[in-house]
DNA sequence: CTGAAAGCGCTTACAG
DNA sequence: CTGAAAGCGCTTACAG
């Protein structure tokens, strides 16, 4: 068995051994009020003596504060939150924080259930990115900064939460993604994928409904990347094309099946893939035809990956300094706890584009 | 600001508030012992009405559970880690626990520093991929599992540490791996990457020091990877070439440099990656130099991702329940947690072997 | 500088 | 069933 003893000494215990009072031995222990060098060193003996190592969970129970911050985000599997995290992480180490994850897979009543937990836990603070589109009513979210948790949003932001958040220059990136291929020449460009469109809705979606839903109800990440696609396209003087525009299901296979759709019909000559897995689908769907990137279809993506420069041809993407961006939001956290006070701000990382093999002039004839 | 009053009601206002005792509130409160309906009615309306929320805090302050368990892992980023991370996550949330994790970075002072931050915490028990080989001090780790803290080792294990494993079974992942090639006619076949070469070695090694490092020094899934290599090859009646097993910085570049140095020599005509990043540096490599994958060199790799079927060739790998791995590690700790008894058990999960493009026969003339 | 007391918000025996 | 008391292991005022 593994027990051997599961009792660990405490500061009474420590103070008694070392002969001093209880409050002597804490203030040295605890680091904090002022001791003799002597007392110190005989406490420090006795504390070494006996292995005492301070119990957090009681420290916590009279400061009120726990040095712990939870973590909201949709899949640590998908490389861009496991970068993310990796950020927070490690930059909430180095403040001396330890850190609580909770996967919300895009769903609002898990992502309710996490923050409770958190909350329930006493987390100091939580960076969240929040699932459920701008408008989400991310209730327990709401609430918890509402009772003075502190909260930095990362990734994304919600209407109406005024509370700092650090997030990619989505639009922006996206913009230069969609100029690149103008530039190369072509006009007929997909996007996979863009905004999803609420079940129920016929498929067919306008323009301007596309931009409302963009703007308000999508997930503000994905939401931004179509606004940029769209603002590139319009400064070249072309059309949005709806059919160009994925609205179904926001997975590989759904980007499978969209690609699969739109080569079926009058297809596009270039795409831009705004997530891994939108690539990935649209790659599938590419090649189980027989058709060559880019000789067929340029492409620029997102989220660059280790995978993106050891593929043929190797891929024009977006490099996203997404480590960053849980650094920078944990930062955020951080220096709020700390006491830092203003107004909530939102910080917007740059990211940069990577020329690569993928794009080149659309096929003569078209 | 988001302040907005800090203060969360307690079970005594509750109690105050619904006109019973504290014990009583605190009974309803906490679901345990026995309250008449009446008061459990009048206790749970003032409640609700208040706004109460258990302070977990305070309750693992007087039951000594937490409810919480530790998570140290090399790096979330590396997509294997980020599947067992996830795997561990959704077991403990079923099972009503937060997770909590860091990251060693497969260093061995990080993973101490670690392993104390959790103990400190009071995390009810810990799963962890230790780092630093077999024969790893992992002085905190070994201290508290001593101290009663239950641990789990995931995907490695440590020799002399008595406690629970749950670990793919490397060895034979391997063999099969090895053995695909050996079928397919080859007979020099590299590893990228193998046992590690401490520093300060010379970089020739016999096979018999390779076999003494797998078994001993090396982090146990690599040197059982290297032993399964090894083992199909000698099944075979082929000699274990020093040479093209790598022994240089397990990193994708490492792997790269790996790979130039044997293929200017008397080159391989296949490989078997054991890590994504080994499989990413061989490639750079072998398309640096506008060889082909299978035509010039065959390759099996490990750790199956979205990109190995989308990649031309696509890639024959061993695919890993990599999640699965998790989720069984978290299980055996909340089983442990719950009481179960009887001597440390380490579960092996076997691999599959998925056959895609990037094996052929050797090229003819060699 | 130092010690005894009270308090953090729960749960756990202990009487009624 | 119900309430008052003690305790978990710290920190925070409060006297000396």
């Amino acid at each position: 068995m593994n027990q051997g003893g599961d009792r660990r000494p405490t500061i009474s215990e420590v103070a008694q051994h070392a002969g001093v009072g209880r409050s002597s031995a804490a203030r040295v222990l605890g680091g904090y009020g002022s001791v003799s060098e002597r007392t110190r060193k005989q406490v420090l003996n006795s504390a070494a003596a006996l292995g005492y190592e301070t119990n957090e969970l009681a420290r916590s129970m009279s400061t009120g504060v726990t040095r712990t911050i939870g973590v909201v985000l949709a899949d640590i599997t998908n490389p861009f939150f496991a970068a993310v995290l990796r950020g927070i992480s490690d930059a909430t180490r180095a403040a001396g924080y330890g850190t609580l994850v909770v996967n919300s897979d895009e769903d609002p009543a898990l992502e309710d259930e996490a923050v409770r937990l958190l909350v329930g836990k006493r987390v100091d603070g939580i960076v969240i990115a929040p699932a459920g589109g701008r408008r989400a009513a991310a209730e327990a979210l709401r609430w918890a900064a509402s009772r003075g948790v502190r909260v930095v949003q990362v990734d994304r932001t919600l209407d109406d939460l005024a509370v700092d958040a650090v997030v990619m220059d989505n639009r922006d990136a996206a913009r230069e993604a969609t100029r690149r291929l103008l530039d190369a020449g072509h006009s007929r460009i997909a996007l996979a994928w863009g905004p999803a469109v609420p079940p129920g809705t016929g498929a067919r979606v306008s323009a301007r409904r596309l931009t409302e839903l963009a703007a308000r109800v999508e997930i503000s990440s994905v939401g931004e990347r179509y606004l940029g696609y769209a603002e590139a396209l319009r400064a070249a003087g072309v059309e949005v094309d709806p059919h160009l525009v994925m609205t179904g299901r926001q997975t590989a296979d759904g980007a499978r099946a969209f690609t699969a759709g739109v080569l079926d019909g009058h297809a596009p000559t270039a795409v831009v893939c705004t997530e891994v897995e939108a690539t990935i689908g649209v790659l599938a769907e590419v090649r189980a035809r027989g058709l060559s990137v880019p000789d067929d279809l340029s492409l620029v993506s997102f989220d660059d990956s280790p995978w993106a420069g050891v593929l043929r041809p190797t891929l024009t993407t977006v490099r996203q300094p997404v480590q960053l961006l849980g650094e920078q939001a944990a930062a955020r956290l951080t220096a709020r706890l700390r006491g830092e006070d203003g107004p909530p701000a939102v910080v917007h990382l740059a990211s940069i584009l990577v020329d690569r093999e993928s794009v080149a002039a659309p096929p003569a004839a078209s």
